[in-house]
RNA sequence: GGAGAGGUGGCCGAGUGGUCGAAGGCGUUCCCCUGCUAAGGGAGUAUAGGCUCAAAAGGCUUAUCGAGGGUUCGAAUCCCUCUCUCUCCGCCA
């Protein structure tokens, strides 16, 4: 969510800015909103001060001694019969001009810093190492698919009669190696990098989803899980009840909904939502390995094949949550974390700078890291790391305490550290020989019992 | 799943209808006193808004005592729903 007082004062300047990310800011309805709201919150809140007042007075008489039948007392009663009918009506109002705004604000992206690119295209910052082909393999390369199901270790057709499309089955030396690869990108994390382990729920509310910026806007991408718990209310009728538990949309309801997590960014940096941390614990750094679930919905065209876009894959998430004046600092820190564990993995890579057109509705701005997949002949992405600034924060209201004593909201960044499934594709392809046998990488060795290939 | 007890400021803890945003204590900040230390004295110390002011300071004001509704002229206090925590019983990896 975006500083409301930031688009009061700068409007203008705030629409070029979400223009370059294809967002279209309707300026007319939102002063005409917050206009609206500032007389309606004046008048309702002259009208609280008004009721204050005479209550009070009359407090003050009943202390006295008076009785509710004296003349002042009554005066008193019957102006406040009036101011009560005006309050009720107020408050409705009020109600109404601030849940729209609040629906307005809370789908506008964040603003890209001054550093994104603005033209339509993501910007090479660097490369690391140097990619295999067939041609300087000097053999014809198969992709992860033909090579785990050469192996007999890669099993996409059961997992479909178990699941449906997009999941897959790892079996023996390759369900090793995806854990091997996982293990050892958190141990790279909580021991080289200082970050702090935590295990997470897999399972998370719609609040979390709010803080975060999944929800309102991107339901549609989540995994929903419908969780029956409904007490029944005096005089309700079976069908009432049902109607109620179909309802899903009613606001009570959607409180009661579980979702699944999309990736474990969602509880990471929802475990400051509603605090006020000190100063001293910043910054700080949580590293997790979890699943991560995504409907995929409007991406039935793309990557139908292999593991690269399933609806269940890990992931090893890394968050920071730090002071404001540190993020962008933080955010260089965090994308080479991620990027250590390809080098350390000798994995070719480039990392880009997302433009304004494709960062995500929370980021100010994002690395993707892309890794070298010989089969595709091209750079995938393998992690995204983002700098949220307070975007993040304000929906959470995530604070801490800042050098004067006063509370000010936090920095968020994340980013992947990195996809263990994208990872493992990685490996396979760029670690395959002529034979159809793979690799493991070397500092797998020691979380693989040793071996030094998978064979089939 | 059943029964009960609770949720008040940074923390502890009082407060069962009326000058209560909330006693008291702890913590903490500033000032005074003391040769230093210890002790002592005084003042302050929630958050988010609105109005006022050139701005800051200050002043005025609204909301917030787990959340949301209700009763009432008036709610931290009474009623309802939800939620979380704790205790006991049951079940369970």
């Amino acid at each position: 969510m975006l500083d409301i007082h930031l688009l009061r004062t700068d409007l203008e300047n705030v629409c070029k800015r979400l223009l370059t990310r294809g967002f279209s800011l309707d300026m007319t309805y939102f002063q005409k909103l917050v206009e609206e709201r500032g007389s309606i919150r004046t008048n309702t809140q002259k009208l609280e001060e008004n009721r204050n007042n005479i209550s009070g007075m009359i407090g003050q008489l009943r202390v006295a001694g008076h009785g509710i039948d004296d003349k002042e007392i009554g005066d008193f009663l019957h102006q406040m019969l009036v101011i009560h009918d005006q309050l009720s009506l107020a408050k409705i109002s009020l109600g109404k001009i601030e849940s729209k705004l609040q629906q307005f604000l809370e789908v506008v992206p964040n603003l890209p810093h001054s550093t994104v690119p603005k033209e339509g295209k993501n910007e090479e910052i660097r490369r690391w190492g140097t990619g295999k082909t067939s041609d300087s393999l000097s053999f014809s390369v198969k992709d992860h698919v033909s090579i785990g199901e050469g192996l007999g270790l890669l099993d996409f057709k059961t997992a479909t009669k178990l699941s449906g499309a997009r999941f897959s089955i790892m079996k023996g030396g390759l369900a090793r190696l995806h854990r091997a690869l996982a293990q050892f990108m958190l141990d790279t994390h909580t021991q080289k990098h200082g970050y702090t382990e935590t295990n997470v729920p897999y399972l998370v509310n719609a609040k979390s989803l709010y803080g975060t910026g999944q929800l309102p806007k991107f339901e549609g991408d989540l995994f929903k899980i419908h969780r029956e718990r409904y007490g029944k209310e005096e005089g309700m009728t079976a069908q009432e009840l049902q109607g109620k538990i179909h309802d899903v949309d009613s606001p009570s309801l959607q409180e009661e909904n579980w979702y699944l997590i999309p990736t474990s960014e969602v509880p990471l940096t929802n475990t400051v939502r509603n605090e006020i941390v000190s100063l001293e614990s910043l910054p700080i750094k949580l590293t997790t390995l979890t699943p991560c679930f995504r409907s995929e919905a409007g991406n039935y065209g793309k990557d139908t094949h292999g593991m690269i876009r399933q609806h269940q894959f890990d992931k090893v998430e890394l968050v920071q949550i730090v002071h404001p004046q540190k993020s962008y600092e933080a955010l260089e820190q965090l994308v080479g974390h991620a990027e250590k564990i390809l080098q350390k993995l000798e994995l070719p890579y480039r990392v880009v700078v997302l433009c304004t057109g494709e960062i995500g509705f929370s980021a100010a701005k994002t690395y993707d890291i892309e890794v070298w997949l010989p089969a595709q002949n091209t750079y995938r992405e393998i992690s995204s790391c983002s700098n949220c600034e307070a975007f993040q924060a304000r929906r959470m209201q995530a604070r801490f305490r800042n050098e004067n004593g006063k509370p000010e909201l936090l920095h968020t960044l994340n980013g992947s550290g990195l996809a263990v499934g994208r990872c493992l594709v990685a490996v396979l392809e760029n670690y395959q020989n002529a034979d159809g046998s793979v690799s493991i990488p070397k500092v797998l060795r020691p979380y693989m019992g040793g071996i030094n290939r998978l064979i089939a």
